[in-house]
RNA sequence: GACUUCGUAGCUCAGCUGGUAGAGCAAAAGACUCUUAAUCUUUGGGUCGUGAGUUCGAUCCUCACCGGGGUCACCA
């Protein structure tokens, strides 16, 4: 690797600093007692509570003027500017710790620790005036330096994906607003996991690698368990174990689930990402329509403490209720077109009008899904619930307890996109394995992402699960509805992308 | 997977109907004890993503490959 003229300097004011006896990796603790955003908050108020203070970071900016100089410290939670003079950290006859030390072997991208008092310089900057800092890590390849003007526009940001995704690390140091996406994502997993503790719900952990792929439809990634010599497969989903806890007498169970599929990659996509999926025993989909807005309202509350959230061109409004309307009223709605009693054929035809392919193997299900998905659900973009599907499409669904022919099933839309989808749990084992059938059908039919009979789930549902309603959210896209984030790239700290070659 | 678009200094970007490249920041040397996109003087830094082709000559045109983005397909 050939290093560049940048990098081979830094290397040598490393072997500088070291000649000097100064190590630039030390191993000794250093002793942090405050940070540059209480400072900047609270200095004003009580100045005397920063006459001796401690702080490290990393060098983001380097003003020298001769024997004074101005810098710019940033620490996990903002950045502070320091005063280092030298004559107040040299106070003898020996200057080298600020001629040679400070102006000549500190880098932008350093990381420093210092000590000294809070000021506020003559232009009105709160400042920390320097009395002795400490060289904590040097750092060897430059920082891509981004500066903020006084008007506060930024130069020179970096906003190449590439760079952003791939060194992630150096996103966060230059780009502040990418850290607090990131705060936010972790704001709205607790708010969800309080909300469940409070109502005495158990976060749990169930297999990540599974002998069959169940709970959704989708192509999983497969791997080979050496001392078994079995495949194992990747959890597409983790509904069918969270059910079976049902079965064991857990009355509400949760998990936040890294799932994996096999699948294209897209803004909305990341081969694998972040599931929260919720059984509670004893409840229907009417009650879980009614939880899941009142969570989801509850997490806007918590990041904004306010129920209207900016999304791209839109305003959100997660005020409940949430708005409902079936399946079919929408398609009639949004096509003038009534499918429920349609035969597979018509539907196919009423897909031909709309100008989607139609392939031999979709069955009922799979034709309205497609109706729905092309011609009405770009429409949702306040928050709705999305009610009583096919029963083809939903294979694990408790059928409708009036409506023949469709199951107890929502889905919520926001902003076009689903959002998250629940049902009323099928707990007839017998009406189970039939669907379980129909779907090895499908698979007959060229299928390759129908699913497939797990007879150990079957025989847990003969012992018998209470009535249970279940719900499935996807954590990266509601993330991103809630931080105005387009991609999924910006919601993941380490998105997959293809190797990269050094 | 298909189509489309981009890849030039550490970073952000110019450039050229084809004559082997410029700026700002960053870096180096010097000046400067309240700067704040600090300022001033001087200097260095590039096999123009990789490989092939066309041409007297390619960063520029053509093709392939690598990597990224977008659209579509598949899906959540």
């Amino acid at each position: 690797m050939e290093l560049s003229e940048q990098e081979l300097v830094r290397r040598k004011k490393l072997e500088e600093i070291k000649a000097l006896g100064i190590d630039p990796y030390p191993a000794d603790l250093f002793e942090v007692n405050a940070n540059s955003a209480d400072i900047l908050e609270n200095y004003e108020r009580n100045k005397l509570d920063y006459k001796n203070i401690s702080i490290a970071g990393r060098i983001m900016v380097l003003r020298p003027m001769g024997n004074a100089a101005f810098a710019e410290l940033q620490d996990a939670r903002g950045r502070i500017q320091i005063y280092v003079k030298r004559d107040e950290i040299c106070p003898g006859e020996d200057k080298t710790m600020y001629n040679t030390v400070f102006k000549k072997l500190i880098d932008i991208g350093d990381i420093i620790g210092v000590k000294g008092f809070v000021f506020t310089t003559n232009s009105g900057t709160i400042s920390i005036h320097v009395t002795s800092f400490t060289l904590l890590t040097k750092s060897v390849r430059p920082l891509p330096v981004v500066k903020v003007d006084s008007e506060g526009v930024a130069h020179d940001v970096v906003t190449d994906p590439e760079l952003r995704y791939r060194q992630r690390y150096v996103d966060l140091i230059i780009n502040p607003e990418v850290r607090n996406v990131f705060v936010q994502r972790t704001i709205i997993i607790n708010s969800m996991r309080n909300f469940f503790n409070e109502r005495g719900y158990l976060e749990v952990e169930t297999p990540i690698m599974q002998p069959i792929p169940g709970g959704a439809t989708a192509r999983p990634f497969i791997t080979h368990h050496n001392t078994l010599d079995i495949p194992l497969y990747l959890r597409i989903a983790n509904e069918l174990y969270l059910k079976r806890l049902i079965v064991g007498g857990f009355d509400a169970v949760y998990e936040f689930a890294k799932d994996f599929r096999n699948e294209g990659m897209d803004r909305t996509h990341n081969p694998e990402f972040t599931m929260m999926e919720i059984y509670v025993a004893y409840k229907d989909y009417e009650w879980m329509m009614q939880m899941t807005e009142e969570m989801i309202e509850k997490i806007a509350m918590d990041l904004y403490n306010t129920t209207k959230v900016q999304c791209g061109d839109n305003m959100l409004d997660f005020h409940r209720p949430f708005k409902r309307i079936s399946i079919y009223d929408s398609i009639k709605e949004h096509t003038g077109v009534d499918v429920s009693g349609m035969t597979e054929e018509e539907l196919k035809k009423v897909c031909r009008d709309l100008k989607i392919e139609v392939l031999p193997s979709m069955g009922r299900g799979k034709l309205v899904d497609e109706i729905f998905s092309t011609a009405c659900e770009h429409h949702y973009i306040q928050p709705t619930f999305i009610t009583d599907y096919p029963v083809e499409m939903s294979p694990l669904t408790k059928k409708h307890r009036s409506k023949p022919g469709l199951v107890e099933r929502f889905e919520l839309m926001v902003n076009g996109k689903e959002l998250c989808n629940a049902y009323s749990e099928l707990n007839d084992p017998i009406d189970q394995r039939a669907r379980f059938e129909d779907q090895m059908k499908l698979v007959e039919k060229g299928d390759d992402e129908a699913m497939l009979i797990d007879n150990d789930f079957l025989r847990a549902l003969e012992y018998g699960m209470p009535p249970t309603s279940g719900m499935g959210m996807g954590i990266d896209r509601l993330t991103m509805l809630m931080t105005n984030s387009p991609s999924i790239q910006d919601v993941i700290f380490f998105p997959q992308m293809r190797p990269e070659k050094f």
